[in-house]
DNA sequence: AGCGTGACAAGGT
DNA sequence: GACCTTGCCACGC
């Protein structure tokens, strides 16, 4: 029966999805949207996932921060640089490569 | 089958 | 606030 028989494409599937309806203006975390993806406690599989997503798919991956509002890469780095542009571009304020988490946290639910 | 690594998270020092 | 340790799971060697 139901015995999770998922393979691991279907979780990244489900995490995309989940990045996917986070509305412009918010964030979230990798365990937030791991959680919601059904998928708790596997944050590191949500930053695999949009790992594979990043090249090239539709995904607003740059929406994904860590739980404390820090960028998930290397600072400096160019996927850094362009993750806060695009934030900053859809009104989220990124103060020394972290974001406050309190005003830009995804509630989890579409309005 | 063991070990190390990774776009993480939470807790401790 | 920076750094370390543990937990979690999937992947590669």
């Amino acid at each position: 029966m139901d015995t999770s028989n998922e393979t691991p494409s279907e979780k990244i599937k489900a995490i995309h999805g989940v990045v996917k309806c986070i509305p412009a203006g918010k964030v979230a975390s990798y365990g937030q949207v791991a959680a919601l993806a059904g998928l708790p406690g596997r944050a590191r599989l949500a930053g695999k996932a949009l790992g594979v997503t990043i090249n090239g798919q539709v995904i607003p991956w740059y929406r994904v921060l860590r739980s404390d509002g820090k960028i998930a890469f290397p600072n400096n780095s160019s996927h850094y640089k362009m993750q806060i542009a695009q934030l900053q571009d859809e009104g989220v304020l990124v103060t020394k490569g972290k974001v406050n988490m309190q005003l830009f946290q995804w509630s989890g639910e579409l309005e």
